[in-house]
DNA sequence: TGTTAGCACTCACCACGTTAGAGTGCTAAT
DNA sequence: ATTAGCACTCTAACGTGGTGAGTGCTAACA
């Protein structure tokens, strides 16, 4: 059942309207405001059948219409046109982004901020997901006799390292065999592919000729080794401008806002959400989010070197302004995804921590 | 001048009253639940009093009395009795505490955790600063002909690394080179000590006969060697329980919800504040804390090898069982204390993240 | 002189009724 | 098919009076 075209102006309008005052809109002021040539009366039976299918909603009988998140999705689908940036957010961005361009967790972080700022909702940032990184070498640094520091490299120059504190002392020579040894067997391998197979493997069984000594360094550094494979896995979640959103009329209740920042405490959990979202500019809206039904969740995709993916995002009520966020984020991802994108002969420095 | 003991007593039975229920105490309430051996009409003379020394407020004419912050003041410095954790929460701790001894963030958080939810109120840890760390060596790692890894190791096995690009490839020989030099030139110093000398001496004029690609290559390192050591001063802030104080009735209006977190919005600013307190167990009191008026915040600090220094606090009303807390507090602080004194011949895992 | 009973007074809070205004939905005219 | 007109509904704002907790003062008492 497909709307007539004066039912999307009308909706554009209530869309529009209800975004930028947020209070319930009335046939009257439609009229007034958006010139479609139809009195309130008219205005009123479409709203009518808006309602019936599902776009509009009633707070009780003598208020406007709101609409519904069917509304708003249709509206991100065909409604929708791309905004352009003012000049003034396009310089800040590309100022601030420039100043910070390298140190890779700042940049990220820069990102989040910017996005808060501009849009005035809540944001986030995500670092690369670093699944399909690759190992370059694993190393074993001696610091005192019974101190060693175990180091994973990744192809992409990413770092991780555990210091261990043994038992018993070693000698520099276990700890090179041991070190050559263990970048010969996962030189290559992605952190996920490693992980998996050392559940089933039995440690320690595919090297021959190993003597005492090795053997009994390897049984201890092997567990430190795993967990600092997972640790190298777990990407790191940025939060910005968690407080905007009191100042937001949908949060002007204790419990809305409690609600809102409960969704956060568990970082955890919202990280793996984040994660599991498709690439690109993907909005869902209310009912369409498990948990957080009142709020509209949009997220969009950065790569690094072309190769790894991370993700920055924006939350807020449903009420937002659509096409701006969502052409920002583009714009965004885009300079981000250039800056990362590693050029020849550049002086580039990522920090680890 | 001095309180009368029967002053002393009427104060300290307000205050218990108050931070119990959250609401003015009048003084039939106080005759019949604490045993003064007095009427009502002696104990409003006695308020009164207390009243004009600057003890207690009064919301309005008809309302009971409030303590202030003097009050809690004289509370917590002469009346407070030290409180024995229930057997629950020790066990609690104990058994938290003890299953990630071996993951230094780790821990922490937990410690700021189990803090949080004893107390019902927002909690914060921060790791140790590092400013007396002293350098044990530092590491230039090959990843590939133009990238390497900067790796800076304190004796205390605190790590830090940084990957850099190079522009122009570099050989093994001026790496081992450099990373020599710069541990012979930086080991034994502290972070804070090799900071501040770097800003008045010229970077490499104390290196003799230094051939011009060595020279070349420290040109490009020691900007980030700088940095990398700024990023290992910096310590971690993790806080809990943000939205604990929701359910507290001092917060149940909006502005104060929002004042109370935009507090932690600038983490940089709130760390540089609480690391600024002095040892052991701090309290201050509303206005005591510059901003955050009407806030008690209390922190203690515990110990890593006896030697770096960490913070762990609680954020919530002035309106909170001191004696509790505190003695949680001291309990928490001793037993993190205890986990990372390093027993000789343990086994011990610290990551480094 | 310190303590207490008694009492007038104050003030927040709640329940209630009233009013004003915005907006709908229906009907009849165009 | 559109629109003017009008009755109807419901919220939000305002005012009113009653209630109860608590104070502060005064005078009596030990």
């Amino acid at each position: 059942m497909d709307l007539s075209e004066r039912q999307l102006q009308i909706l554009q309008a209530i869309i529009t309207d209800y975004v930028e005052n947020a209070e319930p809109v009335g046939s009257r002021s439609i009229a007034k405001k958006y010139d479609l040539g139809v009195s309130p009366a008219t205005i009123r039976n479409e709203m009518s059948d808006l309602e019936e299918m599902g776009y509009l909603t009633h707070p009780h009988t003598s208020a406007g219409r709101v609409p519904s998140d069917k509304a708003y999705r249709l509206y991100v689908n065909n409604l929708m046109k791309k905004k352009n940036l003012s000049a003034k957010d396009k310089r800040l961005i590309n100022e601030r982004l420039q100043a910070s361009r390298d140190e890779f967790d700042q940049t990220i972080r820069h990102a989040a901020e910017l996005l808060s700022e501009i849009t005035h909702l809540t944001s986030f940032a995500l670092t690369p997901a670093t699944n399909d990184e690759t190992i370059a070498f694993i190393r074993l640094l001696p610091v005192d006799e019974r101190t060693l520091i175990l180091m994973i490299v990744g192809e992409s120059g990413n770092v991780t390292n555990t210091t261990l504190r043994l038992k018993v002392p070693y000698t520099q020579e276990t700890l090179d065999l041991l070190s050559k040894n263990m970048t010969v067997n996962y030189k290559g391998r992605t952190l996920d592919d490693v992980l998996k197979s050392h559940i089933i493997e039995d440690v320690g069984s595919d090297i021959e000729a190993m003597n005492a000594a090795l053997t009994a360094l390897k049984g201890t550094v092997m567990p430190s080794f795993i967990r600092t494979l997972e640790d190298m896995l777990n990407v790191n979640l940025y939060m910005e401008g968690m407080t905007n959103i009191f100042n937001l009329p949908e949060y002007s209740s204790i419990d809305r806002a409690r609600d809102f920042m409960q969704l956060f405490a568990q970082k955890d959990w919202f990280t793996q959400k984040m994660l599991q979202r498709a690439d690109g500019v993907v909005v869902t809206i209310g009912e369409e989010n498990a948990k957080m039904k009142d709020c509209t969740l949009i997220t969009a995709t950065y790569h690094v070197d072309g190769k790894l993916v991370g993700k920055i995002g924006v939350i807020g009520p449903t009420r937002m302004k659509y096409d701006e966020v969502t052409s920002l984020m583009e714009y965004l991802t885009n300079n981000l995804s250039e800056s990362f994108r590693l050029t020849e002969g550049e002086d580039y420095t990522e920090r680890n921590d």
